[in-house]
DNA sequence: CGATTTATTGAATCGACTCAATTGATGTGG
DNA sequence: CCACATCAATTGAGTCGATTCAATAAATCG
């Protein structure tokens, strides 16, 4: 467990130096804490201290109403990082429970202050990692507002996989899937039976592949036509890969 | 129209100092654009340039599928900013058109250069501004996935009140209310017929007045009890005036 | 292996939608 | 300032997508 994944997303984005892999390998070392399947990480109500990296596993962050609706309003992947700087409010609004057995890496504000004045290129990292975040969570308002549940369950299943792809987890067109039709059902804002049937219908039409806990996508073209799809908010471009380490890394570094 | 709304909702939660007033209300006023109501500021798939910063008017978020389904993602109210540091993306996932006249500044890449070394004190405004937007998306997908049209009607209208009332937008219980029962619906994920039965409804309770282009709030409480409303995710809690700009001024300006 | 969680199926119901028509505002030009 | 046009709000009726409730089957875990 390292902050593999984290590098490997983040340079989609910005090409790091060496060193800002140095910097990044080391801040996912110190303070490394496990976690089993279903428990919670942050309780809502609790006072932020540390930013959270995940270093392995699943997570989501959800809400809940006092009558036990729930909505999870995002998944957590391995590399994924819950809220850089969160440390600056008084009080979660949601919380983050795990899927999976997670291990995470818990980032101080020192941290933070030190890559604001030194690392300038790791900074301009976490901002896109914070704008991606919030394109995705604009797409999930999309998602709930106006897609039928197959579009959406389709959608959904769409960004994972290649969520899961940017972070180096999917293997050939498979990968593992450790979420229940629930969770799915608490993601999509159907309930348990219909997110059933629509797996089904899903299945029937040659779409996914869910089985034990591993989901397949055997045309993912055809599943984001079905789910309406379109990767621009995932932001995917390789634009920053202009800003290139190699050029500037002797004066940063 | 200045950045007065903006600094407002700011020192809800760091205290600015002179210095920092003065910088942003320079930001604000260079660099002015006025466009009428209902036209497009900002269309999916445009490069960004600024960072757009409202200074009066209501404009919103919206994304659109191929079919023309259209899904309200986000209101702009007076003070808000449309995501800082945004031209780091290559092109934008979203639109952002106008409801009302808009009056708008565009900032720089080198504003934003310029405080993150000089005034850490508005970087961090801006980012509690960030968090706060990334919560308030996160209360909508929760708002769509899991309340009903009469909640999700009323926890709207507490939000935007919430938020006008921040920026010093209403008077007494009234506000002045663009929003047309179409923009509700693409913003709830209503149609525009369960919106106008929802909203007559809230009337036949008592909970809201709509008239004309006015809405009122006699019982703001009772709004927020039919909406489930919880405003912590507006994190509106002073809690950065620890940050107490002038201990720190003399160092900083 | 039994216990518990997860997935599946059927039937009845309901919240929200669509379609279509009407009424009421708002705004503009003559 | 009225007449007309347009846009916004309202109402009714019929429909449908998704829900709830309840029972069963299958998978997973200790």
């Amino acid at each position: 467990m390292s902050s593999a994944s984290l590098v490997r997303k983040l340079e989609q984005f910005v090409r790091l130096s060496p060193v800002d892999h140095a910097i990044l390998n080391r801040a996912a070392s110190e303070r490394v804490r496990r976690f089993g399947a279903r428990v919670d990480i942050v309780r809502e109500g609790d006072r932020p201290k540390d930013v959270h990296l995940i270093l392995s596993g699943w997570a989501c962050r959800y809400k809940q109403l006092e009558d036990g609706r729930r909505q999870v309003v995002s998944f957590f992947l391995p590399g994924d990082i819950c809220d850089v700087n969160i440390f600056i409010l008084r009080e979660m609004d949601h919380s983050i429970g795990t899927i999976t057995p997670v291990s995470i890496a818990d980032l101080s504000r020192e941290f933070f202050d030190d890559i604001a004045v030194r690392h300038p290129r790791i900074v301009t990292a976490f901002w896109w990692e914070t704008l991606v975040n919030a394109a995705i969570q604009r797409e999930w308002t999309m998602n709930l507002g106006q897609r039928t549940a197959l579009e959406r369950t389709a959608h959904l299943l769409c960004e994972v996989w290649l969520r899961l792809r940017l972070a180096g987890l999917t293997k050939g067109d498979s990968c593992d899937f450790p979420l229940t039709q629930a969770d799915l059902a608490d993601a999509t804002g159907l309930s348990k039976v219909h997110v059933n049937r629509t797996l089904q219908e899903l299945r029937a039409e040659g779409l996914v592949v869910l089985k034990g806990k591993t989901l397949s996508v055997p045309d993912l073209d055809r599943l984001m036509r079905a789910g309406l799809f379109n990767s621009n908010y995932l932001h995917m471009d390789h634009e920053g890969q202009q800003l290139d380490a190699a050029v500037t890394d002797a004066a940063a570094g």
